[in-house]
DNA sequence: CAATCGTGGCC
DNA sequence: TGGCCAAGATT
């Protein structure tokens, strides 16, 4: 197809979006966050935090000198934490190292933190207008469907090939607004036309010539990842009470959850109790409703036990480096607290307190 | 390089 | 209900 890159551009400029809270601006720093918060994250979930985040934030020199504890409180909720802790890293390393200015090219881009060859180009050709492809999840989905590619996009064979087609997919001699238009239409194709479901083919501007569509395999295509058993882990949780505030506990910065804070675990009913003498308890513990918690990978039972203090030194939310912290329920907020953690405290101030 | 890393929406 | 996965990066 020689004229991939022109129909897509006229595409997305007559039906693509062009009114997400991210766009209509040419400022890497709000591309860029923009960008990593959509990383395996739909633009729905996304956009209350961004603008949550820009509201704290303004820009990357606010970022940068935020405490990562900030940071990390208004990334809860969100998922994959370390993309949270990358964004902090990135923003001190371009004011640090780079004036404050984010550098323009892909190759400087993906270098940074948190930054991958997809993301870089993003920010590049949004930014910069530098000719350079995306290759997310509609892209995979778009191109396996034209151009019938197949295999699992996410093996590193076809991943590659994909690369390659990307790039010889590109406008040549596109303008700034051009090159913005064509990488947003690849998004906004597979996002509203080409989704996984029932992709609307018959107003897609490749349905003359789509693989998938003439020969009525969009279902098959692109190939479905190989299904996989998702464990199942159990933990108990620690609900320590005193008066209105409970104890948390900071997770070490890697593996699930990594940097938040959350309740004090054990891998066991009588380690728990255990725990809880520990804290000052009596060692009597009172079962909570458990909770399921799905991940990508695993599967948690989460088994809360409550347990009552009577010291009112709770009262007061205690903070500093310590691993360990009072907060009251009202103050967690200002706390990143993991989602089933937070609905879990949530629903205890409604029947308990 | 396959595994790891969250959460919520959709059907 | 549960399977599937979204504007992927990192190890």
């Amino acid at each position: 197809m020689s004229d991939f890159s022109a129909r897509l551009i006229a595409w997305q400029r007559q039906h693509g979006r062009h009114d997400l809270p991210w766009q209509n601006t040419r400022d890497p720093y709000r591309i860029w966050l923009s960008e990593i918060m959509l990383q395996q994250t739909q633009v729905s979930t996304v956009i209350p935090y961004y603008a949550k985040f820009l509201a704290r934030c303004p820009d990357v020199a606010a970022l940068a000198a935020a405490p990562v504890d900030d940071v990390m409180a208004l990334w809860a909720g969100l998922g994959y934490y370390t993309r949270a802790r990358n964004l902090h890293r990135c923003a001190q390393t371009v004011v640090e190292r780079h004036g404050g200015a984010f550098p323009a090219s892909v190759e400087e881009l993906a270098e940074l933190p948190g930054i991958g060859r997809s993301t870089a180009a993003a920010i590049a050709s949004f930014a910069f207008g530098a000719r350079a492809t995306i290759l997310d999840g509609n892209v995979k989905r778009v191109l396996a469907r034209v151009f019938g590619v197949e295999g699992f996009t996410g093996e590193k064979k076809v991943e590659n090939a994909m690369w390659t087609l990307a790039e010889s997919l590109l406008p040549l001699n596109a303008s700034d607004d051009e090159v913005s238009a064509y990488t947003q239409g690849l998004m906004d194709l597979g996002a509203t036309l080409c989704v996984r479901g029932k992709p609307d083919c018959l107003r897609c501007p490749y349905a003359v010539d789509c693989v998938a569509n003439v020969t009525g395999r969009q279902r098959e295509l692109p190939t479905a990842r190989p299904k996989k058993t998702v464990p199942t882990r159990r933990t108990w949780m620690l609900v320590l009470r005193d008066g209105n505030a409970v104890m948390l506990e900071k997770r070490p910065p890697s593996g699930i959850w990594g940097g938040l804070w959350s309740l004090p675990e054990a891998a066991d009913e009588a380690a728990l109790a255990e725990r809880a003498r520990a804290f000052g308890g009596d060692g009597a513990v009172s079962p909570l409703a458990p909770l399921t918690h799905v991940f990508t990978h695993f599967k948690l039972d989460i088994e809360p036990r409550l347990a009552e203090l009577d010291s009112k030194v709770g009262a007061l939310t205690v903070l500093g480096d310590a691993d360990t912290a009072w907060v009251t329920l009202s103050d967690l907020d200002s706390f990143g607290v993991p989602a089933p953690v937070r609905k879990l405290l949530d629903g205890l101030q409604g029947s308990l307190i």
